[in-house]
DNA sequence: CCTGCCTAGATTGTATACGATAATAGGCAT
DNA sequence: ATGCCTATTATCGTATACAATCTAGGCAGG
């Protein structure tokens, strides 16, 4: 095998079906694969150096999550949620998060706001700077303010389902998102780290649920499905 | 091969991963496969007459689903899950499924009404019935009917979500129910269904808690994790 | 010039082959 | 008899090979 010079085997890192789909999904939450886009085994495969056994496999669990749309015979393309899909996973969100927060907020403890703070300053960080690579890391972020609480209840099975719907929001905002300002107002988080810092569990809820709604207006659904499947067809 | 007197090949059904995958997962949410029990790639794949590429697909698909735990190196188990994780099922089945039932209590039609009394009434003659099919049975309609208020709201996403949280309760009232009596109660079942044609929200949602509790309750969780493992190797 | 069919190429679906790792059994020393 | 070590075996991990299916481009007919 040419081990010489592809930059997978210059660093001599041997990349798994974990790593392949992280890697994957991690192109995907930060929008640098573009809805649609074909992931053809074999050419993801020799990006990785790795037959097509493993790059299967990782597509397979990011079909299952949702990221990525399998067609028989045809291949794998990052997903391209339908408007109706997307009002499924933000109606989702809000029957999910109130709980969640209501669960974390329970259970939070000083050491975990400090760690939420961390994050927004991260986050501000990351708004003041520009340039497209700032703008990813700022999408990834603003997701992972909504994981972190997620992570607070402890329970794996809930920030598992949480997983899945933050990464496919990213998709939903990639399609349907209106302003730059990619997805979560820096100052919402900010609130709601404060509600729960006050262990005040009601604002804090029902901070999320407006948050939810605010990145939700920021969405144009009115789309036709029509429309988005012929646009769909133009992007390939 | 002796592709002779094995029912798979009789039938010269060609099974694909999928149908393996729903084969494995009924077996298991039917508790035909206990707990712990190993799913060889090899055994499996020549019982479907299949190679163990499908089968290493439908075992992935499953893992992802919490139903099975896959072990480098050493192969595919039906999951068993722990206090801690079982208790994590139920505190998320508590989070989510009032939401759920508010969901489809404003969604519901009467033809709806009509398919869940139709699902109650199926699951009351499984219980008059006796035998080990029956009980099989009958642990899946009390799931079913979980899933079928899930299917109500429309919403894909929640469904599947509700789909492995039932599997997985399936799982640990294999391993931690006290009570013959299965899952659930079929009475509860019933008030529900009444409160949902009464239009009464909250009942709806105080009852499906209840409902919950009761289920809950029924476990045994003091059991210690090492005394789990042990009658776990007992019954390998 | 356009339309429909047909062949060639590319891509996926599935099976098989080979290498790696862990479980197991047998022998040896204590 | 017991405990440790080693050789064997079985199983999994990954790559490759072959079959089936789809896509694209050209050619003939209208």
């Amino acid at each position: 095998m040419t081990s010489a010079n592809f930059t997978a085997a210059e660093n001599a890192i041997d990349f798994g079906a974990q790593q392949i789909r992280d890697a994957l999904r991690e192109a995907i939450v930060e929008r640098r694969l573009a809805p649609g886009t074909k992931l053809s085994e074999n050419d993801v495969g020799s990006l990785f150096n790795v037959s097509r056994t493993l790059v299967r496999a990782a597509l397979q669990a990011l079909a299952y999550e949702g990221l990525v749309n399998v067609e028989k015979n045809r291949g794998a393309f990052v997903a391209h949620p339908s408007v109706a899909e997307a009002q499924q996973i933000f109606a989702t969100r809000r029957l999910i998060e109130p709980s969640v927060i209501r669960d974390a907020a329970r259970h939070i403890q000083k050491a975990e706001i400090k760690d939420l703070r961390e994050l927004l300053a991260q986050e501000e960080r990351l708004t003041n700077q520009r340039g497209a690579t700032a703008r990813r890391a700022e999408i990834k972020a603003s997701g992972d303010f909504h994981l972190a609480i997620a992570a607070i209840t402890g329970n794996a099975i809930l920030k598992r389902f949480m997983d899945e719907l933050i990464a496919r929001s990213s998709l939903v905002i990639a399609l349907y998102g209106q302003s730059v300002i990619s997805s979560c107002g820096h100052n919402e988080h900010q609130e709601i780290v404060d509600a729960l810092e006050k262990k005040d569990v009601e604002s804090a809820c029902a901070l999320m649920l407006k948050h939810i709604d605010h990145i939700e207006a920021d969405l144009d659904l009115r789309t036709t499905k029509k429309g988005g499947d012929l646009r769909d067809a133009l992007q390939l």
